[in-house]
DNA sequence: ACCCAGGTGGCCC
DNA sequence: GGGCCACATGGG
């Protein structure tokens, strides 16, 4: 059971997932720092009321009162951190990129990664998604379904970030549209099925799982 | 009435 | 380095 044979399951099991769902680059960006800790339909809620008031590029929130952007992203949930996060990462890029993200997405992914990280509020995951769904290049995201599912199989014996990311991007292609793809199947398969509660009935992996086997009605089929 | 969601930073030891 | 906490809305 290597990375590869995982991820040709997944994407037997639930179909190809086209990550990230966005309009263009900047509302990726938007949606990363929206996501964190948040179910996905919230961030939608939010990123349709940023689009209704038209402010969803980087010059509109960079002028938006910082009030006025707390009540439009307020369905995704720490809603006073996540405007102060928004408006950190549009500070940051028109003080030293001038506004563009070409400019910014012109650094080598390794400087991209820092200047990200750079910025408070956007993380380990968060850079990671941003490197890779909005500049579109090949950093491996890792979120707690990777290591959550990943330690089960057996595969994974660190948990600290920069080591799980490590160990994919050795033993897998540096490919974009593989770790895109990759991520996205990790977390469909934790949101549906790799919860506490144990489901492992329905997972494609289950064979592999120390956990589903250490499960005792499930051991038993 | 819980529990969880595509995390992060601050503080403590 | 690890452990705990605040941050907050909405769905199961």
């Amino acid at each position: 059971m290597n990375l590869l044979e995982v991820y040709e399951i997944l994407l037997k099991k639930f179909g190809k997932q086209n990550w990230w769902p966005a309009d263009d680059s900047f509302e990726v960006i938007v949606g990363a720092i929206l996501t964190q800790q948040a179910s996905w339909k919230n961030v939608e809620k939010a990123i349709k009321n940023l689009k209704e008031h038209k402010v969803l590029k980087p010059e509109d929130l960079h002028r938006l009162d910082v009030k006025r952007l707390e009540m439009l992203i307020r369905p995704s949930g720490f809603y006073k951190v996540k405007a102060r996060r928004l408006k950190s990462f549009v500070d940051f890029l028109f003080e030293k990129y001038d506004g563009r993200l070409e400019k910014l997405f012109s650094l080598s992914m390794e400087d991209l990664r820092r200047e990200l990280l750079s910025i408070k509020g956007i993380g380990d995951e968060t850079a990671d998604s941003i490197v890779l769904y909005s500049a579109e290049k090949p950093s491996f995201v890792v979120d707690a379904y990777t290591i959550r599912i990943f330690s089960r199989l057996g595969l994974l014996k660190e948990k600290e970030y920069h080591k799980v990311k490590e160990f994919f991007e050795m033993n897998l292609p540096r490919d974009v549209e593989l770790y895109k793809e990759y991520h996205a199947l990790i977390v469909e398969l934790g949101k549906n099925i790799c919860k506490t509660k144990p489901r492992c009935f329905l997972c494609p992996l289950n064979k592999w799982c120390n956990y589903a086997n250490s499960v005792n009605d499930f051991a038993e089929r």
